[in-house]
RNA sequence: GGAGAGGUGGCCGAGUGGUUGAAGGCGGCAGUCUCGAAAACUGUUAUGCGGGUUUCCCCCGCAUCGGGGGUUCGAAUCCCCCCCUCUCCGCCA
């Protein structure tokens, strides 16, 4: 949520900003300038009705302790009349409201002034590790690695839930916990993280607090509870959502919270399986564990007071590189340009991490700043001093990492000419010291 | 899922239709006392929106007693719906 101030203070300095992250978004800011002004008018009216009234009816309160009806009776009928125009008036305010709430619910953050102007193509790199070495041999890719080596069974899961979700089996699910844990691990005692273990499910309060309502609805995966027991259904939402990301109950953790002096920074790690919709067809963007619908994150979230955001950024995706450069997978560091960031954001990197086999550089991690504007959703403030008053805090988040395309990388990346792929060591006591993925001696049966 | 109880300011807790934004206590802050501290005493102690003044100082209005709607001249207080918590029963990993 952009501040309603800000908008109404400079409109031209918003309608410029939002204009590099969509052309409709001017239209938009115009006519909740508008709805505001109005707002503030038909306020002052309202207020002073209502304020007649109460004046009104605190006199018929005397004089019925006094013992005067007939006096009281007539007042009560002026008192009629005032709120007659009161309904009104309040209509009115209402309505302008909650236009104006509405359509400022789907105004994005603004950028941050570092954040270079444009679509896909003003993405700037800011940083490329470790060395994007091709293999000597012909490679094989990341399907059909975790088929020989019988760590994820496609098929199952395409005849269980569908395609876009992937059963891990064996060393596979086992690799899957040894990178959570790992990540976890290194999050809370190097990095000082908090581990948080948030529901999966939500209502629709919270994605709308991050922002993934009401723009993205149809990205996240809607939860019905049986026809007969919906009882609530406020403005035709479903029940509840599955959580696209652990930023969405997390961030949402201190929602209508004043935090207290010293609370600052927060820093939270949680790891949660992600659902997302995806809707459409991605072809080779899909393959295999590339884009799906069902997948292991671990995730950052930091508040901190708005001057510490900058620094708290540069931290997090610091962070984030870490446990890449622990897992010895060669990545960039990318700048996401106005026109491609999350709708929360004022400034994103994305990591990626390079695959040998394809060449190809896949998205593994999305840090982003969101200023006051997460903050401002889920009304989330804290106090400098005791008696100072309370300032939305700043939200950050990071995937710190998003699994399926580590696993891509690892796979591709280390793997043997054998067939086998080595485990980085690191890795390996989180993995009861395996140090290679090799073809089980007796695999699971595998139908096909 | 069934039956019952309840949700009031930072916390505890009073308040069942009238000047209650809300008693009392605790905590916090400031002051008096003290060499200093404790104790005691005094004062103070919500948030949002709007208007004025004009800049962070104050003044005024409105709203807010889980959320929404209703009754009424007037609702923390009465009615309805929802959310949440607790107790017992049922079911269940």
């Amino acid at each position: 949520m952009l501040d309603r101030k800000k908008l109404r203070d400079d409109p031209e300095l918003v309608k410029a900003k939002l204009a590099t992250r969509g052309e409709e978004y001017p239209a938009v800011v115009d006519r909740i300038f508008e709805l505001d002004t109005e707002e503030r008018k038909t306020q002052v009216e309202l207020d002073d009705l209502r304020r007649e009234r109460k004046e009104l009816s605190k006199e018929i309160g005397k004089l019925m302790q006094a013992g005067d009806a007939a006096q009281a009776d007539e007042k009560k009928e002026s008192v009629k009349a005032v709120n007659e125009k009161t309904a009104a008036v309040e209509a009115r305010f209402n309505a302008l409201q909650d236009e104006r709430i509405s359509l400022l619910g789907t105004l994005p953050n603004l950028p941050d002034d570092s954040v270079p102007v444009g679509g896909e193509d003003a993405r700037q790199l800011i940083k490329e590790h470790g060395e994007q070495r091709s293999l000597a041999f012909k490679g094989k890719d990341h399907v059909e690695l975790a088929a020989s080596l019988n760590l994820v069974d496609f098929a199952a899961a395409g005849r269980i839930s569908g395609s876009g979700f992937q059963f891990y089996v064996g060393l596979g699910a086992e690799l899957q916990r040894a990178l959570i844990n790992l990540m976890l691990d290194v999050h809370i005692s190097e990095h000082g993280y908090r581990e948080m273990r948030p529901p999966f499910i939500v209502k629709p309060e919270a994605p709308y607090g991050t922002g993934q309502l009401p723009k993205f609805k149809e990205e996240m995966y809607h939860v019905f509870t049986p026809l007969e027991q919906v009882v609530h259904d406020p403005g035709g939402q479903p029940d509840y959502y599955l959580i696209p990301t652990a930023e969405v109950p997390v961030c949402n953790y201190y929602g209508g919270c004043i935090l207290p002096p010293d609370a600052l920074p927060v820093k939270l790690v949680a790891y949660t399986p992600c659902w997302r919709v995806e809707a459409g067809h991605y072809g080779h963007e899909a393959r295999g564990l590339r884009r799906v619908h069902e997948f292991d994150k671990v995730e950052l979230v930091v508040l901190c007071a708005p001057e510490e955001s900058d620094d708290a950024l540069e931290r997090m995706t610091g962070e984030a590189e870490h446990i890449l450069e622990l897992l010895e997978l060669p990545y960039r560091r990318v700048l996401l340009p106005t026109g491609d960031m999350t709708f929360a954001s004022a400034k994103t990197y994305d990591l990626d991490v390079y695959s040998a086999v394809s060449g190809e550089w896949l998205e593994v991690s999305s840090a982003s700043n969101t200023s006051d504007f997460q903050a401002r959703r889920a009304n989330i403030r804290f106090r400098r001093d005791a008696k100072a008053k309370p300032e939305f805090v700043h939200m950050l988040n990071a995937s710190g990492l998003a699994l399926p395309r580590i696993v891509i990388a690892l796979l591709e990346n280390n793997q043997l000419e054998d067939g086998s792929v080595a485990v980085p060591e690191p890795l390996q006591r989180y993995m009861r010291g395996v140090e290679r993925l090799a073809p089980p001696e007796n695999p699971l049966p595998f139908f096909d």
